[in-house]
DNA sequence: GCCAACGTTGGC
DNA sequence: GCCAACGTTGGC
C-alpha cells in the first residue's frame, strides 16, 4: 500500500470534474518521473488530489483502480497512465502555504520537486494531512 | 503575466 | 554523450 499526490490545474480538470465522472484515466503526463511513479502504483493505492495554480490545495482523495497502461493521447507512445476513482473530498482543504509552513511536511516531494505532477507521499505525511484536513476514510 | 526551476530536445 | 536552446510548469 503506497500513497501519492497527483496535481491538476482545476480549469483543465478539477476535483468536481473527477467526482462527476467517478473513474477517469490520468492521461497527458509527459514526464518520465511522473510516469514512472504511476507505473509503481498498485490497485488500491490512495492519492491526494491537488489543485495547482488556482487554489493550490489538497481537495480530495482518489484510489488507483487500474494497472499502468499506455496513454493513447501520447503520439510517441512512451508514456502511460492509470485510472483513478474519486473516493471522497477532504473536509478541510490543506493548502500549499500550510504545507510549506509545517515542519512535519517539509520533506514532501510536493515541496522538493514542485514541478512533478505525480509524486509519492510518505505514510507519516499521509496520516498527518488526513488529520489536518479532518478527514477519515 | 512574469519568470524561476527544471526537464527535454537536438546539433555537434 | 555533452550542453545550449527551448518549452513547460506552477508559484507569485
Amino acid at each position: 500500500m503506497q500513497y501519492w499526490l497527483i496535481k491538476s490545474e482545476p480549469y483543465k480538470w478539477s476535483w468536481n470534474d473527477h467526482v462527476a465522472k467517478g473513474v477517469e484515466h490520468w492521461d497527458g503526463v509527459r514526464n518520465y518521473q511522473a510516469s514512472n511513479n504511476m507505473k509503481a502504483m498498485e490497485i488500491g493505492d490512495l492519492a491526494f488530489f491537488y489543485h495547482s495554480n488556482e487554489g493550490k490545495e489538497i481537495v480530495g482523495i482518489v484510489e488507483v483502480v487500474s494497472g499502468y497502461y499506455p496513454d493513447h493521447t501520447d503520439p510517441k507512445e512512451r508514456f502511460g497512465m492509470v485510472d483513478f476513482k474519486a473516493v471522497k473530498p477532504v473536509n478541510k482543504p490543506v493548502n500549499l502555504a500550510q504545507i510549506k509552513a509545517d515542519p512535519n511536511l517539509s520533506e514532501m516531494s510536493l515541496l522538493k520537486q514542485m514541478r512533478l505532477s505525480v509524486g509519492p507521499v510518505r505514510k507519516s505525511e499521509w496520516d498527518y494531512i488526513m488529520k489536518l484536513s479532518e478527514t477519515t476514510l
